[in-house]
DNA sequence: AGAGGAAGTTATAGCCTATAACATTTTGAT
DNA sequence: ATCAAAATGTTATAGGCTATAACTTCCTCT
């Protein structure tokens, strides 16, 4: 065989590639890692030169996932200027802007990747693989910084800051499951749909975790 | 072979029953045809002659999981007297306990039946297949009651009845998902935590999407 | 009684994960 | 520059699981 193609240089990346694209068009439960080596071009044993076994390539498959809704999450964060809210600064409406924000990156990432999410937020080990935990323990960062704004400005409705982020964590999860499951009665998922969803949520946990009471008329 | 031991009698329940067990111990991953086979005492492919496939069996699975389901929560809605609410009647805070009623009940049955919780919420053709639709529909009802009541009793905070439904769903399903997950940030599940959880989801629902303002201090 | 269907059985095909043993290329120490 | 060792591929193969085929036993119904 030719010098050029015995090694294959990015095998381990490409299985990965391979895996996401495979899980996104037949869902994670048929992950096939025969398949996988044969649509990379190499023999079915050398993915074991790269993953212990299919589980440890499904961890590395979830961690790109959550790394990729970090990213998302905190872009969304950004733009929503979280970090200037919570050094004091103040503008009309933009808490529940900011929490509008939050899920609707939620939302955006569950839907663009309904079946890595689904394995992401079906997979038993995450709360117990460390690597896996820590990074999805990194997700809820944002809502940390949301609720310390909203404690700051206007106190909280319930008995403390963490119940709060879980309260909400839970919330945006739902809803995101549900959507991914096309799970919610009498919904037809258009974008509009969606946005009406995310910004009923938006309010819902702004109305019911802070003491905000605005929306009363 | 004796005649009293040739047919098993009861298989298809037996290998229900035992698929239940085995989910319950092993994860629903590993749900096993050929163990399950063994453990209730016949061969392989006698399972076959009661279920098509394992997708079928794993569906009569869920379809069981939900009747359960569903006897937990009706008996939820007839504890905390939904019915008598609906025609009229009041008490003070009803309607919180009522929200409280299901949701824990929604929470203790996920808890008590983890995997297949998992199973059941996991499943991606819960939504296609019509007997699993109908049925995962059917447990929404007392969710329509309790929104029916707030409705008459002080009106929405959302545009409409179903949103309001589709909200309490998307919060308490997200709350089971993530305490089944032990993927709430910071809690240990003991059972006071998950009851101040419920408690505060259920004030969450009930001041985010009525116009009672009652718990404004 | 005995025909036919229901519900078992054994045998086997085919796929998948994983390991063992072997081959080639790359790397790194002298 | 050389060559030993590590890294990365390959073929062969074991063992498990789903599913089907072909055969057997038991029950039911006329």
């Amino acid at each position: 065989m030719s010098s050029d193609t015995y090694h294959h240089g990015h095998l381990r990346e490409a299985l990965l590639k391979a895996a996401q694209v495979q899980i996104a068009e037949e869902g994670y439960q048929s992950l096939n890692l025969s398949k996988l080596a044969r649509q990379v071009g190499v023999s079915q044993p050398a993915v074991y030169r790269h993953f212990a076994n299919k589980q440890t390539l499904i961890f590395s498959v979830v961690e790109e996932g959550f790394t990729l809704l970090i990213q998302k999450l905190d872009s969304a964060a950004e733009n929503a200027s979280l970090a200037t809210m919570l050094s004091g600064h103040q503008q009309d409406d933009d808490l529940l802007k900011g929490i509008e924000a939050i899920v609707k990156a939620y939302i955006d990432f569950a839907l663009k990747h309904r079946e890595l999410a689904r394995l992401m937020f079906s997979l038993k080990e995450r709360a117990t693989e460390p690597q896996l935990y820590k990074i999805s323990k990194q997700a809820a960062l944002p809502l940390f910084q949301l609720v310390e704004i909203g404690q700051q400005r206007y106190g909280l409705k319930v008995d403390d800051h963490q119940q709060a982020v879980r309260l909400m964590w839970a919330t945006m999860h739902g809803l995101a499951m549900l959507l991914i499951d096309d799970q919610l009665p009498y919904v037809t998922q258009t974008p509009g749909e969606i946005e009406i969803h995310t910004q009923a949520t938006a309010q819902l946990l702004h109305s019911g975790l802070f003491r905000c009471d605005s929306e009363l008329d």
